[in-house]
RNA sequence: GCGCCCGUAGCUCAGUCGGAUAGAGCAUCGGAUUCCUAAUCCGGGGGCCACAGGUUCGAAUCCUGUCGGGCGCACCA
C-alpha cells in the first residue's frame, strides 16, 4: 500500500486480491478480465460504506449466476477485520461496511497529510501543456476570455495535485494582420497625444479607450519622431511597443483572477525561427499539404469570393468537411498553419497537450487534432493532444442581457467584473457548471442573493470550522487526536464525506473537469452544515461540549480535518478558503 | 445544407467506467435561533431524464434517427 493511496484504492485492491484468490481456487477462469469491476461507495448510504459490482461483471465468465459468484466473494472478504459486513444485495451488488477503525485512521491521515490530503501520485511522471486564455493582444480581457481563463486554471492545478508536472502556456498571435490593426490603432493615438484633433476613430481601428495611456506612452519614447513619417518606418516599432503594453495589461487583468502563465509564446518568434516552413516541408513530403483550390463556402455568403490555388493540408483524411489552407494567398502563414507548427513546439516539452478554446473555435478542432496526429505520429510518439471547448457565457443584469460590442469597444471588461463581485464568486461561479454547457451569468443574482450564491456557502464552512477552533482556544480547549474513538455516527457520516476527497481529485483529473471539485465542496460543506446544527437541538452534540474536553477535542480535532479539505480542494480551485465572513 | 455542444423538477443546474427508489439550490408550503456565526439546519409538495427505436442482467448515461436551443462553416484570429 503506497503513503498516497486513498482509502477506496486501497479496498479495491483488497477485492481485487480476494478476485485472484478465487482464479487459484478455480471458482474464476485465469486471466478474468476485470476491466468492468468497480468499487465505490453506494449511492443510497444505506447501503453501506462500499459496495462492488464484481459478481455481476464476472458472472458469465465465471459461467455462474451472479448471487452464487457474489457468496464465494463475500466469503473471502468477511475475513477481513476492518470489515464488519459483507451483504449481497439486488441484482448481486457486494455491500461492505467499515468498521469505525477505518475511518478514525481516514481522519487521522488527513491530519498527517495536511496540504498534500487529496493530492495524488497517478500522474507523476508526466508532463502536461495547458493553453488557455491566448487572447489576442489587442485589447483588455473581457467576458468572452474568463470563463476558459478559470477553468483552464483550476484545470492546470488539478492535473497538479493529480501529480502531473504543468505547463500553463499562453499563445501570444502578434504576428497576424490584427497586430497592424492595434500598432495603427496606438499611432492615432500617439498623434492625439502630442495634440493633433484625431476626430472619430476610423471604421476598422480599434476604438477602445485603453489606446489612450498608449499613445501618450508612446508620445513620451518617441517624441514627434514617427508623426509624418510613412507607414513603414514606425509599423514595426508600434506593433511590438503596442503588443507589449497589451500583454502587460493583459497579465494584470489575469492576475486579478488568480492566474499565472508559466509561457508565453510568441507566434511571431515561431515564424521568425521557421518553424512553420519546417512543419510544412514534412507535410508536403508525406502528402499530406498540396497545392489546391477550395469550394465556395455553402451556407454563408461570401461577396468577394473567388478560386485562389493555397497550399492545403488533407484535414479531409482525418474526417474535416474540407481540406484547409495553412498559407493565405500573400504567402504568410494562416493561423492554423502556425498553429500546427506551434503545436509540435509545445509538444517537446511535453507528454500531453490540452488546449482551452471558445466554442466559437468549434469548427477548428478536428484540423488541428488531425495536423497534431499526423505530425507527432510522423514525428516519433503520437501525442495525447485534447482540446476542452468552453461554451459561451451570457451576461445578464437581473436577468436583462448586457449589451456588448467589441467594435464599438463597449465591452464588460474581467477588470470590471472582479471589482464589482470579486474574484472568488467569479471563479466559483464559472466553475460550477460543466464548461461544455452555456451558462448565464447574472450579476445581480451573484453579488445580491448571497445565500444562494455556492461560493459563500463553501466559505461559510470553513470560517464556521475556524471561529469554532478560536472559541475553542478562548476556552481553553484544543483539538486532539487522544479520543477519536469518542466519535459516533453523526461523525462518521462526516468522515465518510471528507474521506472521498481524494478519490474525487483523481476522477476529476482523470475526467479534466475540475467542476466536480466544485461541486465536491459543496457537498462536504452541507454535510458540514447539517452536522454543526446538530448542536442546535441538542447541546451534547455540540463541537463544544461544556464539561467534556475529550469529546470536545475529539470533535474539534474532526472540524479541524474538514477545514483542511476544504482548503485543500478550494487551492485546487483558487478560491480563498476565508477565517471569518 | 454541413459540423460541434447542449436538452434532467416551475427556474438554475449536478448525476462517478452503464448500477439499486434520478439528486441539490432557488421558488413554494410547514418547522428550528435566550444555545459553538440562522450567510445555517430539518421536513412536505413538485419528474414521460425532449421524442422514437436499438445495444444488455441493467440506460438519464452508449448507438441511430427526429425535434428544439446555442456556436461555427474560404486566405479573420
Amino acid at each position: 500500500m503506497s503513503q498516497t493511496q486513498t482509502l477506496y484504492a486501497a479496498y479495491a485492491e483488497k477485492i481485487d486480491a480476494v478476485l485472484s484468490a478465487l482464479e487459484m481456487e478455480g471458482t474464476l477462469p485465469p486471466e478474468t478480465n476485470r476491466a468492468n469491476v468497480s468499487v465505490e461507495p453506494p449511492r443510497d448510504p444505506s447501503h453501506g460504506d462500499l459496495a462492488t459490482n464484481a459478481a455481476m461483471v464476472l458472472a458469465k465468465q465465471a459461467k455462474t449466476n451472479p448471487r452464487a459468484l457474489a457468496e464465494q466473494i463475500v466469503e473471502h472478504l468477511k475475513r477481513d477485520p476492518l470489515i464488519t459486513s459483507a451483504e449481497i444485495a439486488g441484482p448481486g451488488f457486494i455491500n461492505l461496511r467499515l468498521a469505525p477503525q477505518s475511518w478514525v485512521e481516514e481522519l487521522l491521515a488527513i491530519a498527517e497529510k495536511g496540504d498534500d490530503y487529496g493530492r495524488s501520485a497517478i500522474g507523476t511522471g508526466t508532463t502536461v501543456n495547458v493553453e488557455y486564455v491566448s487572447a489576442n493582444p489587442t485589447g483588455p480581457m473581457h467576458m468572452g476570455h474568463c470563463r476558459g481563463a478559470v477553468v483552464g486554471d483550476a484545470l492546470a492545478s488539478l492535473l497538479e495535485h493529480a501529480g502531473h508536472d504543468v505547463i500553463r502556456e499562453y499563445y501570444v498571435n502578434d504576428a497576424g494582420g490584427q497586430v497592424d490593426t492595434l500598432a495603427r490603432s496606438a499611432h492615432l493615438r500617439y498623434r492625439e497625444a502630442l495634440g493633433e484633433d484625431i476626430g472619430d476613430i476610423p471604421e476598422g481601428m480599434y476604438p477602445g479607450e485603453y489606446l489612450v495611456p498608449v499613445g501618450k506612452a508612446a508620445a513620451e519614447e518617441f517624441g514627434d519622431r514617427f508623426v509624418s513619417e510613412p507607414e513603414e518606418e514606425w509599423l514595426p516599432i508600434f506593433r511590438s511597443f503596442a503588443v507589449e503594453r497589451m500583454m502587460a495589461m493583459i497579465k494584470s487583468d489575469l492576475a486579478m483572477l488568480g492566474i499565472e502563465h508559466d509561457v508565453f509564446a510568441s507566434e511571431a518568434a515561431l515564424q521568425a525561427a521557421q518553424k512553420p516552413e519546417a512543419a510544412e516541408a514534412w507535410l508536403r513530403e508525406h502528402d499530406l499539404v498540396y497545392d489546391g483550390v477550395l469550394e465556395k463556402p455553402k451556407g454563408k455568403t461570401v461577396d468577394d469570393w473567388e478560386p485562389v490555388e493555397l497550399p492545403l493540408f488533407r484535414s479531409t483524411k482525418f474526417g474535416d468537411d474540407q481540406d484547409r489552407s495553412i498559407r493565405k494567398s500573400d504567402g504568410k502563414w494562416t493561423y492554423f498553419g502556425a498553429d500546427l507548427a506551434y503545436h509540435m513546439q509545445k509538444a517537446e516539452k511535453a507528454d500531453a497537450l490540452i488546449d482551452i478554446w471558445g466554442a466559437d473555435h468549434a469548427g477548428t478542432v478536428k484540423r488541428i487534432k488531425a495536423a497534431v496526429a499526423a505530425l507527432s505520429e510522423g514525428q516519433g510518439e503520437p501525442i495525447p493532444f485534447d482540446v476542452k471547448l468552453v461554451q459561451m457565457v451570457q451576461l445578464l443584469r437581473g436577468g436583462e442581457p448586457v449589451k456588448m460590442s467589441k467594435r464599438s469597444g463597449n465591452f464588460v471588461t474581467i477588470a470590471d467584473m472582479v471589482e464589482e463581485v470579486g474574484k472568488d464568486v467569479v471563479r466559483f461561479t464559472m466553475l460550477t457548471r460543466k464548461p461544455e454547457a452555456q451558462m448565464d451569468f447574472d450579476f445581480a443574482k451573484v453579488v445580491e442573493a448571497s445565500k444562494d450564491n455556492p461560493v459563500f456557502y463553501v466559505q461559510y464552512a470553513h470560517a464556521r470550522v475556524c471561529s469554532t477552533l478560536r472559541k475553542a482556544k478562548a476556552e481553553g480547549l484544543s483539538p486532539s487526536s487522544e479520543h477519536l474513538d469518542t466519535l459516533g455516527e453523526d461523525e462518521r457520516t462526516l468522515i465518510k464525506q471528507a474521506a472521498q476527497f481524494p478519490r474525487e481529485v483523481e476522477a476529476a483529473a482523470r475526467a479534466r473537469e475540475p467542476h466536480r471539485i466544485a461541486f465536491y465542496l459543496y457537498d462536504l460543506a452541507a454535510a458540514f452544515h447539517a452536522y454543526y446544527n446538530l448542536g442546535n437541538d441538542d447541546a451534547q452534540k455540540r463541537i463544544i461540549v461544556a464539561q467534556n474536553p475529550e469529546i470536545s477535542g475529539a470533535r474539534l480535532f474532526l472540524g479541524q480535518q474538514i477545514g483542511q479539505v476544504i482548503r485543500n480542494g478550494l487551492g485546487i480551485l483558487g478560491v480563498e478558503a476565508v477565517e471569518e465572513l
